[in-house]
DNA sequence: TGCAAACCATAAC
DNA sequence: GTTATGGTTTGCA
C-alpha cells in the first residue's frame, strides 16, 4: 500500500507518495487537487493507494523540506528516492542532476554530455520527473541561458521556476565543473539566468 | 534575431 | 518495428 501525504504551506500544496520509507514520488502546485492529479501521473502503475490524514514523521520532515526548496533554502537531501520503475537513462540523468548546488545551474546540453543522450532526451527526462522539487529539475536552463520550460512545458510555470531560482542565488560568479560519477558536470552561477 | 535541421530517449501505434 | 513528440542545440542567413 502507498500512502500519500499532502499538506498546505506557505501558499502552495506539497504532496509526496511513499512506500514504507521509500519515496515514489513528490509535487507541488497551487491547489489541492493539482497537486493530487499531479503526482498520481508521476506513480509507476496503479497501485492502491491511500491518502493519509495523519503525517508520519518522515513524512512530515519530507514536506517540509519539499517547502525549503520552494524557498530558496539549502537543506539535505537524505532520503531514499524509488526509481527503479523509471526507464534506465532517466535515473541516469536524475541521479546527474542531484548533484547540482544551490546556487548554480546546468543546461539540458551540459547534463547531456556528462550523463549521455542528448539535449532534447534530456528535456524529456525534466518534463517527467517525478520527484519535483526535490531532484532539482528548475535548475536546469537552457544553453543560452533563458530560462527554459517548466512544470511539464511551457507555461505559467515558468514564473515559478524562474522564482525559486532567485531565492537560491548565493551571488556566485564563476561557472564551475563538477566530477559526478566520473563524468565532469558544468554549472553555472544562478546570476548567468537571462532576466526576461 | 529567426528559422531549419540534427539530436535522442520514450510512449504510443 | 515504426512513428510522433518534446522543458534542446547548433549553424547559417
Amino acid at each position: 500500500m502507498i500512502q500519500i501525504y499532502r499538506q498546505r504551506m506557505g501558499g502552495f500544496w506539497y504532496a509526496a507518495a511513499m512506500k514504507d520509507d521509500k519515496v515514489l514520488a513528490t509535487s507541488f502546485a497551487s491547489t489541492e487537487e493539482t497537486v493530487l492529479r499531479h503526482m498520481l501521473d508521476g506513480l509507476p502503475f496503479n497501485v492502491p493507494f491511500q491518502v493519509e490524514d495523519k503525517r508520519s514523521q518522515l513524512a512530515e520532515k519530507l514536506l517540509t523540506t519539499l517547502k525549503c526548496i520552494m524557498a530558496g533554502e539549502d537543506v539535505s537531501l537524505d532520503f531514499e528516492l524509488e526509481m527503479s520503475h523509471l526507464p534506465k537513462y532517466a535515473q541516469r540523468v536524475l541521479g546527474f542532476l542531484v548533484k547540482v548546488p544551490v546556487g548554480y545551474v546546468t543546461t539540458y546540453g551540459a547534463l547531456a554530455k556528462a550523463a549521455g543522450g542528448g539535449a532534447r532526451a534530456v528535456g524529456n527526462v525534466m518534463a517527467s520527473n517525478p520527484f519535483a522539487p526535490l531532484v532539482p529539475c528548475h535548475r536546469v536552463v537552457r544553453s543560452d541561458f533563458d530560462i527554459g520550460g517548466y512544470g511539464g512545458g511551457y507555461g505559467e510555470g515558468r514564473k515559478v521556476k524562474r522564482a525559486i531560482l532567485e531565492r537560491e542565488d548565493r551571488g556566485y560568479n564563476e561557472p564551475t565543473e563538477m566530477k559526478v560519477n566520473g563524468s565532469v558536470l558544468s554549472v553555472f552561477p544562478v546570476g548567468f539566468v537571462r532576466k526576461d
